[in-house]
DNA sequence: CTCATTTAGTACCGTACGGTACGGTTCGTT
DNA sequence: AACGAACCGTACCGTACGGTACTAAATGAG
C-alpha cells in the first residue's frame, strides 16, 4: 500500500509526542497544555501548531503514534494442537490484560472518554478504530483457526471473543479507569487469565476434543 | 445511623443538580460551568458555593445525588427454585445494562474517569463506592441466595459475580464510554443477556441440578 | 409594619490556557 | 561567504472560567 506507516511522523515529532504521553500519564489531560508540551519537549509552541494543526490534532496524534506502535503481528497460520490453542488463548489473554493496564493506555483511555461527552467524539472513534479494531482482529483470527482445527465451536465469531474478553477483563479496565491503582488491578489479573481461558474453552470447546466440561471450583 | 440520607439535599438543590446533570448529559464536562449552572437552575453562583463549596463539591455532590437514585432492594430471602433464579439472574443482568447505558451513568463514568488521571481521582473513588458497591453487594446477595440453595457452586463469590459480569457487558462499557451510541450498544445487550446467564449457569452450576452442561449454539 | 435572613442577579477579579507573532539562532545549500 | 528554511524561546492577546463581592428583592418572624 501506499501507506509508509513509520514515516507517519518525523524523528522529531516522534519524540514530541512520546514527551506529550508522558505529561499525560503523569498529570491527567489537564497537565497536557501546549505550553507544557513545549517546553518539555524543548520545541516552540509554533511548531506544535505547525506540525498538529491545533490542540485535538496534537491529541489524536498522540493516539495514532502510541496505536502505530503495537505490532498486530499474525500468530497462527496453520492446525493448531489442543495445547497450542490454549497456549495462544492464554499469551492473548495476558497481552490484552497487559495493553489495557498500561499507563499510557489508561491515559489515552481516559483523554478520550473525558472529552467523548462532549463535541462529536472523534478521539473515542480513533480509540476504537486504532486501538480495539487491531486487537480484536488478531484474536478473531486465532479463534476461527481453533474452529477450523475442529477445538472450537461457534457460529458467530464477533460473540465468542465478546465472551472471551468478557471473562478476561471483566469490569476491571473501567475500575482502572476509574483509579484502582493498575497494580491491584493486575494482581486480580494474574490469577483470572488461565481461570479465563478455561471458562472460554468450557463453553465454546468442541464437545469431543475437551474432555473437562466444567472448570474446576477449587 | 445518623445519616437520614434523605434530606441529605434541600429540594432546591435537587432540583439544582438536576439542571447540572442535565447540562453535563449534552454537553460534557466543558459545558458544566458553574454560570452556565447557575443560569440553567436560576440560582445564583453565590448560593452553589455556599451549598457545594467549590467546583469539586457540585461534581461530588451530582454523583451522591444521583447514586441515591438507586433503589438497593434486597430481592430474595429464602430458598431458591430454579427458574427463579434464573430469572433473578436475568433481571440482574437487564437491570445492570439499564443503568450502565442510561446517559446519566455514562456521563458521570465519563466525567470521573476524565479526572481520575489528574488530582487523587477522588470521584472515581466515590463512583467506585456509591456505584458499584451497592451493585455488586446485590448480586453477590443473589449468588450467595443460590448457593445456599444448591444451584450454584462457587467458593470465592466475588469471582462468581466477576465472572457474571463479564459474560454480561463485556467491553460494551468501555465502547459506550468511548462514544459508541448507547442504542448500538443497547441492541448488542438485548441478545446478550440470556446467554450471558445460561453461560453463567454453565460455569456455575451446581453439577446435578443444571442437566444441560453446556450452552446451546445455534 | 419592621427587621433579619436568604437568595437571585450582576458585576468584577485573577488566572490560565489556546493560539499567534516576532526576534534570534542553527543548519543545510549554493 | 551568503542566503534561506526551519525552529526555538518568549512575549503577547483574547477569552473563558472559577471564585468573590455587592445590591436588590423576596420571604418569614415578631
Amino acid at each position: 500500500m501506499s501507506k509508509p506507516e513509520q514515516d507517519q511522523f518525523s524523528p522529531r515529532q516522534s519524540a514530541v509526542l512520546e514527551e506529550a504521553l508522558s505529561l499525560l500519564v503523569e498529570g491527567g489531560e489537564k497537565a497536557l497544555t501546549t505550553a507544557g508540551v513545549a517546553r518539555a519537549a524543548n520545541c516552540s509552541k509554533e511548531s506544535l501548531y505547525k506540525w498538529f494543526g491545533d490542540r485535538d490534532g496534537l491529541l489524536a496524534a498522540m493516539i495514532a503514534y502510541q496505536a502505530s506502535k503495537v505490532r498486530t503481528y499474525e500468530p497462527t497460520g496453520g492446525k493448531l494442537t489442543r495445547e497450542e490453542l490454549r497456549a495462544h488463548l492464554l499469551t492473548f489473554v495476558r497481552d490484552l490484560v497487559d495493553v489495557l493496564s498500561g499507563e499510557v493506555s489508561l491515559a489515552l483511555n481516559r483523554l478520550s472518554i473525558g472529552q467523548a461527552g462532549a463535541g462529536g467524539g472523534k478521539l473515542g472513534r480513533l480509540m476504537l478504530e486504532r486501538g480495539r479494531g487491531p486487537i480484536g482482529k488478531r484474536a478473531m483470527a486465532l479463534l476461527d483457526a481453533g474452529r477450523r482445527s475442529g477445538l472450537l465451536d461457534f457460529s458467530d465469531g464477533g460473540e465468542a471473543y465478546q465472551t472471551l474478553y468478557g471473562l478476561a477483563v471483566s469490569d476491571l479496565h473501567v475500575r482502572m479507569l476509574l483509579g484502582v491503582s493498575p497494580e491491584t488491578a493486575r494482581k486480580e489479573f494474574g490469577s483470572r487469565a488461565e481461570r479465563a481461558v478455561d471458562a472460554f474453552l468450557s463453553l465454546y470447546g468442541a464437545a469431543n476434543k475437551w474432555e473437562e466440561p466444567r472448570i474446576r471450583h477449587a
